[in-house]
DNA sequence: ATGAAAGCGCTAACAG
DNA sequence: CTGTTAGCGCTTTCAT
């Protein structure tokens, strides 16, 4: 691998001539500057992006942290994040804390210990930011929160309005007549379940329909708590005609216990999911739900971040609230959606 | 942000020692080792990796190139991936290709500027490599590839058994009778849709059935594509009973074509896919496929170039291919799916 | 057992 | 316009 040293040697010049040239960052007489740049190509050189870091302090690295990469919101955040953070001039490291704090405090420690120049978080618990943040340096290295975030970190937060879209979800089931309605929320330590959750809780007062808490269900997010309280949710003596699901991993497995219970949706039980991944149109039922663009979501995050750390804004964090959007299929019983 | 130096006055010692301590490297007093470690603690001094790094010339990075980490089967394999390398104590960075060979370039040279120790590449084009892998020196810093790979690069390749995986899909649906079976391939400059026609070829050949091609379709890999395919093939004067598509996305397309067009399957086309998304279960009908494990596939590649970066391989480089799995389900219209 | 010092590859004053 | 030089934070010989 070669250095600077040796296409300075190579081309008669001084490495700060080389170093001049590559980056032009001083004016270099033209003959100079060819010979140096024809050594560069002949040599295949490429400067060490490590050496560089340490002396400028600048690294040019973004560190993400999602919770599962595997769970298909994710990977659009990042693609978000990424293309633009590419575009600056960035390179994005991502890490899965499975929603585990003590993992996201792993990548966390990888990430400053890397000197990434700032932070793109999915929090993991919301109640309080864990210990390790409460020392972290918000100016020195600016942390931009998406979709989840830690409401004691004074920290720019971008989301989907995630209570305004349970509530439209909830809305729709309503107006379509349903009056026992329930929800599989979210692990309700994490904000964007609790919103989701204050959601349906607002629009059943909206038509003065009282909160039961049997017909409250708190899952993990997965599939799995999605069947298993879908299950427990149709064994109630006294059924709800109507579910909301919080994401759509827990609508995998809703939709799997509503086949095995050989359950009619949605006449039986209607459904309406929070997320629109691209298979809720084909499935049997197809999936009504309250959609969130991801992409939009890491990009507009990145660009914040980026902002941030370019110095270029210096106004007080704010929170940036993307709208949902209804998607009327066939789950949720609407006539609209029948004509078709 | 703290230095070691800050860390080694403060304790009275030099920076020699405060880096014995943190890397346990010479053997130390233990009053020194715990005056220093309670500093170090103290002040939460985490070393820069970045000078480390420089140092050291180990950076502890590997680089991934993958398509489109948007696409489901791609999540897993980086999960695979990156769970046995931060095990091994390596940082993942994944860039997306989108398939495309300068963008496939673009993160090389990020990666390799940013002294990745080793790559994991799932390669763009097959027919030749790229000019930049040609002047790659493969001991420096070793390559495997998943999935796909460039036949002219002596590297590691980790795969899917996509030729076999193929010809039992094909061979289930001539078990079921079909005569007519179409093939949406896809793009044939890649690797793995080639050996998937390829086992389509050998299958119909194993029961002397001629190949047409008018029911060889080259698609993108994508969902659009996909659609347009299935679309080409009903229009067909001469329908196949039957189709095989080579990934999950183009069969997302496939499932809408076969809605729009109120084709019943399988009756009137019978599907089988490759991949197994987990909404293949829920779709209507469910979808048949042949299965790999992308998890699996990410862990092997990992693990093999960790081996490599450590010196513990030195065989020559190999293929190593995992078995697929026939699931049967409703779409290839099968009696032993029917009977459930 | 510990410290002095060199140096990884690069950038950025500063001088000329 | 170009070269000299210091030094980013760390590890690692080599002394002591």
């Amino acid at each position: 691998m070669h250095t600077i040293k040796h296409i300075a040697e190579r081309a008669g010049v001084s490495t700060a001539t080389v170093s001049y040239v590559i980056n032009n960052s001083s004016s270099v007489t033209p003959e100079v500057r060819e010979r140096v740049l024809r050594i560069v190509r002949e040599l295949r050189f490429h400067p060490n992006a490590v050496a560089r870091g340490l002396r400028t302090n600048k690294t040019r690295t973004i560190g993400m942290v999602v919770p599962d990469i595997t769970n298909p919101f994710f990977p659009g955040l990042i693609r978000g994040a990424e293309d633009v953070l590419r575009a600056t001039g960035y390179t994005l490291i991502v890490g899965n804390s499975d929603s585990d704090v003590s993992k996201e405090e792993e990548y966390y420690r990888t990430f400053t210990g890397r000197r990434a120049e700032g932070l793109l978080l999915i929090a993991s618990v919301s109640a309080r930011s864990p210990e390790y943040l409460q020392h972290h340096d918000l100016r020195a290295t600016p942390v931009v929160f998406v979709d989840r975030h830690y409401r004691d970190v004074r920290a720019d937060v971008v989301s989907a309005d995630n209570l305004g879209g349970s509530f439209q979800a909830v809305g729709h089931l309503l107006n379509l007549g349903h009056q026992r309605i329930a929800i599989i929320a979210g692990p309700l330590q994490l904000m964007n379940a609790r919103l989701r959750l204050e959601g349906y809780k607002r629009a059943l007062a909206s038509k003065h329909i009282e909160i039961e808490d049997d017909l409250i269900r708190e899952g993990r997010y997965d599939a799995q708590s999605g069947f298993e309280h879908t299950i427990a949710l149709l064994d109630l003596k006294n059924r709800p005609t109507a579910v909301f699901v919080s994401n759509a991993p827990m609508t995998s497995g809703c939709l799997r216990a509503i086949r095995e219970r050989h359950v009619r949706c949605p006449e039986e039980l209607a459904l309406v999911s929070f997320d629109d991944p691209e298979w809720f149109g084909l499935t049997h039922p197809s999936v009504s739900c309250v959609a969130q663009n991801p992409y939009q979501l890491g990009a507009a995050a990145a660009q914040i971040l980026a902002k941030r750390i370019a110095g270029q804004l210096t106004a007080p964090p704010r929170r940036r609230v993307f709208k949902t959007k209804l998607v009327i299929r066939e789950s949720s019983g609407c006539n609209i959606a029948r004509a078709h």
